[in-house]
RNA sequence: GGUCGGAUGGCCGAGAGGUUAGGCAGAGCUCUGCAAAAGCUCGUACAGCGGUUCAAAUCCGCUUCCGACCUCCA
């Protein structure tokens, strides 16, 4: 039916996929932590994952999409105080951390609205399972695999290193982790190794979000949650985990050495990572000013942002790079990609209106058959789009009478460009809630504009034409009549 | 400092031993009252230096530049 291949973290080689219980098809992937809005360099990542999410039920795949809300907060990386990202947001704003968490996931939610991505089958989120993250801590330290130290509970990597290839998703060195840090382990005596991380973490008693446990009050370890949540929803060992390529040295790492530790086994058969958005080569990022959220992007409101762009602009144009490659951020990048999407959306158009011929000129079962195969070699959507674009080139010369098309071939190529561009790649067309009064205005105006070219009064006809362009509306004019565009 | 990854035509971005990627921009032509749109044609790119090979942008070394992750205790 179809080779679907895809590259998979843990053996570094793309892979063909086989699902462990098809038609059924497994999926997780790392959400975001809330304590922040998510900008665009996550916003890629989602998309990403979308793609792979609606190309398998596009192949008939039954999927149980997961993407988890970490809504308890990892510690603050930049401060030694240890304070909980939500926590800490929640004091400084005077808020409860639910209010924080419930803020962002709205906007959230907008925002992957917006940029039309599918919500996933279940959203867990980690405040919400508390009980079965317990029970796996329980558990490992029942295996051995674990440790208690003043309420607080380390996972002992060293001793499970021993039985299970703890650096195979970072492939990294075990050694070499370990190797001349010990020293800085003075004054951190609580973990007896440098790489042990907190399954349970004790609750400071200014710690607002805090739960019971058998080691008292505490929260739970950054990690932990999605391996309990992936167990809960999708069983011990399932297809596809996925998230951004840097939580491959820590967070998944862990995950899998969890899972491993209470389930003996890989909780997935394939690891996917996506890679960076970069501005001007580098990763985006708060501390270095060069993110900017998805709002601000739609409305052009920062430095960095020469005007606005619009939601489906932007999808496209992630989608011409593939997701496992750095995508850099440009204001001309973004513009060509307008373009193109301009070009492809009117060929979309254009399609239903062709005329068909008894022959055909073209050969649209070889167009199929390369944008699936692009699509099958681990979702290479950059290929995929290049496709259609022969196939953009095709329908605009038929159009033009240079080429040919029977009934059942036009038919195939609608079939072709409606599923891979709406279902699959998502675009879809994007207009104004007022739509309908600006369709029957510019109706009226080339109307007009007609009887004046009929009297052959140009200078009338192109004070129109050339109005409505400073107000970025196109007008094309063919044999078959006009038509316009607004860019 | 360690580990890993990357350097492709004016810009973005695929590919990965021999065959046009694609988009945007630019030039010419066709169509057109003019323009736009659309079609056709064009640029002949793979950081540098060596090596392997009949053949290298693609493989191997070295060099230069860039990035990510880690050096943390989520």
């Amino acid at each position: 039916m179809h080779d679907l291949k895809i590259y998979n973290t843990l053996t570094r080689q793309k892979e063909v996929f086989k699902p462990i219980n098809a038609p059924h098809v497994g999926m997780y992937v790392c959400g975001p932590t809330l304590y922040s809005h998510a900008h665009l360099g996550n916003c890629r990542t989602f998309l990403s994952f979308d793609i792979v999410f609606r190309y398998l039920q596009h192949l008939g795949y039954k999927v149980r999409y997961v993407r988890n809300i970490t809504d308890v907060g990892h510690l603050e990386s930049d401060a030694d105080d240890g304070e909980d990202k939500i926590a800490k947001r929640a004091r400084l704003e005077k808020l409860e951390p639910m209010e924080i968490v419930q803020l962002y996931a709205v906007d959230f939610h907008q925002v992957l609205d917006q940029f039309n991505l599918l919500p996933p089958s279940i959203e867990p989120t980690a405040s919400g399972h508390i009980p079965e993250q317990i029970e796996m801590t329980k558990q490992i330290l029942e295996n051995g695999l674990a440790y208690e130290v003043d309420g607080t509970v380390w996972f002992d990597v060293e001793k499970f290193a021993k039985t299970y290839p703890y650096t195979q998703l970072s492939n990294r060195n075990l050694d070499e982790l370990l190797d001349g840090t010990r020293d800085n382990l003075e004054g951190q005596n609580e973990k007896r190794g440098r790489l042990d991380f907190a399954l349970w973490k004790k609750a400071s008693p200014e710690h607002i979000m805090r739960w019971n446990s058998p080691w008292g009050e505490g929260f739970p370890g950054w990690h932990i949650e999605c391996s309990a949540m992936s167990t809960k929803y999708l069983g011990e060992e399932f297809d596809i985990h996925g998230g951004g390529m840097d939580l491959i040295p820590t967070h998944h790492t862990n995950e899998v050495a969890q899972h491993a530790a209470c389930h003996h086994k890989n909780p997935a058969r394939y690891w996917m990572h996506t890679n960076m958005l970069t501005v001007n080569g580098q990763k985006m990022s708060k501390s270095l000013g060069n993110s900017f959220l998805p709002a601000q992007l739609f409305s052009g409101q920062h430095p960095l942002l020469e005007r606005g762009y619009s939601p489906m602009v932007v999808r496209f144009f992630m989608l011409q790079a593939h997701y496992r490659s750095t995508l850099d951020f440009s204001n001309t990048a973004i513009q060509a990609a307008e373009k193109g999407l301009q070009r492809l959306m009117s060929a979309v158009k254009l399609l239903p209106l062709l005329k068909t011929s008894e022959t055909s000129s073209v050969n649209v079962v070889a167009l199929h058959d390369a944008v699936y195969a692009a699509m099958n070699d681990d979702f290479n959507t950059p290929v995929a789009i290049a496709e259609l674009f022969d196939g953009v080139r095709m329908i605009n010369s038929i159009n033009d009478g240079k080429d040919t098309l029977t009934a059942t071939d036009k038919e195939q190529l609608k079939k072709l460009f409606n599923e891979i561009v709406f279902d699959v790649l998502g675009l879809k067309e994007e207009t104004g809630e007022s739509a309908e009064v600006v369709d029957g205005l510019m109706n009226l105006i080339l109307e007009l504009r007609k009887d004046v070219r009929a009297k052959k009064d140009f200078a009338a006809s192109d004070k129109i034409r050339d109005e409505l362009a400073k107000l970025g509306i196109q007008v094309k004019d063919s044999k078959e009549g006009v038509s316009w565009i607004k860019s």
